[in-house]
DNA sequence: GTCTATAGGAGGATAGAC
DNA sequence: GTCTATCCTCCTATAGAC
């Protein structure tokens, strides 16, 4: 959240913040990705991310092109740490031999380990909603589409089980966007579906949840 | 879509555009409804409310206050009509003294019946995704808990059987916002998810949003 | 690589006539 | 009940200095 900055390994000049582009960009997308996941991509402004990642608006907007390539670049960071830890999962997984239960368990712990860092999940699902952009809207559902595609062929679902664990995911996702997380304890019901739904990663979660602004 | 004015059965001014407040209000959040479930709040703008309501801009904002208002009483509304159609379904189930399977199955075509406007749905899933929006937020997080007391409360559905049909549930706005459905036939593996997660309801929910703009 | 200044355009809301 | 005109804020994007 603060803009300090290390000593690089990088040597040149010592002083000054003038930071690499690769981790300047990369800085920029943690940024987005938080802000964009809280406020959906119409919602929140290329300020707002600036303001996240230390700098100026301008910058922002000079580094990306423009707010909706940011967000798109966002996507695809989002998707790709999904893919990754999902094939982790599955290539533990085959050197273990694993039942198909145990591996439905696993994955879905993975996913709510990506919890860890909430803008992930969250701005995937503010790019699946609106799916009406053109450009965004292909980003989205051609992550979404890949996502299925990895479960049924290097996962080795079947078309109901890959459904059936990215319903899950959805309402996973769901109740993370809403808030739910954060009001835990002041409704029994609200608390039973949230404890229902992360199962033994309820901790995880509401740590995750709450311990952001 | 047009701006038409039938033969009113309320006497009075035959002439003249003008519409009683009740009927008035209703076109409105019918149409803001569509446009709120497209574009999502902030991407939504109230002149686009007016536009599709056919009326101006400032009658929009006169008649509601607000946009956020607007809003809420658009997810209002639309928590309305899912509890009256659920509660529908149970009614009869209860009559008809139904096996738990059965039950489900009828809950689930009666929610991709609601499809058929849209806008519904979609509005929904865009108040799902603001929880941190503090009054929308708080309008979106109790219409959720509601929905899954009523399963488990007047639909005898145990927690784990809510969840999972809230999950399923979650999928399919999903899929339906990302607009996989209007790119049916483009890809396989899409087309296998959507077979799978709409089932018999698939034709429904295709015409449903192929019809649409 | 990063900032300040600012142009230029929307968009929500208000005022007030009809 | 409904419109036109308009204010004022906010926001993306560009220009150009350092």
């Amino acid at each position: 959240m603060s803009s300090v900055n290390q000593n690089m390994s990088d040597p040149g000049q010592a002083s000054a913040d003038r930071i690499p582009a690769a981790e300047r960009r990369e800085q920029i997308l943690a940024a987005a990705s938080h802000v964009f996941g809280q406020r959906g991509y119409a919602g929140a402004t290329t300020d707002q991310v600036a303001q996240a990642a230390g700098i100026s608006q301008p910058y922002v907007v000079r580094m990306f092109g423009s707010k909706e390539n940011l967000f798109v670049e966002v996507l695809n960071r989002a998707r790709v740490r999904l893919l990754d830890a999902f094939r982790a999962v599955l290539a533990d997984a085959a050197a273990a031999s694993l039942p198909r239960e145990e591996l439905v368990a696993s994955l879905g712990r993975a996913y709510a380990d990506l919890i860890e860092d909430r803008g992930i999940v969250l701005s995937l699902m503010q790019g699946f909603v609106i799916g009406h952009e053109p450009v965004i809207g292909a980003t989205a559902r051609a992550g979404f589409v890949e996502i299925y595609r990895l479960l049924r062929d290097e996962g080795g679902f079947t078309a109901e089980e890959a459904m059936s664990f990215l319903a899950h995911g959805m309402l996973f996702n769901t109740l993370v966007a809403l808030r739910l997380t954060d009001h835990y304890g002041e409704d029994a019901s609200a608390d039973e579906l949230l404890a229902c739904t992360f199962g033994t990663k309820l901790e995880t979660v509401l740590k995750a949840t709450g311990a952001a602004e």
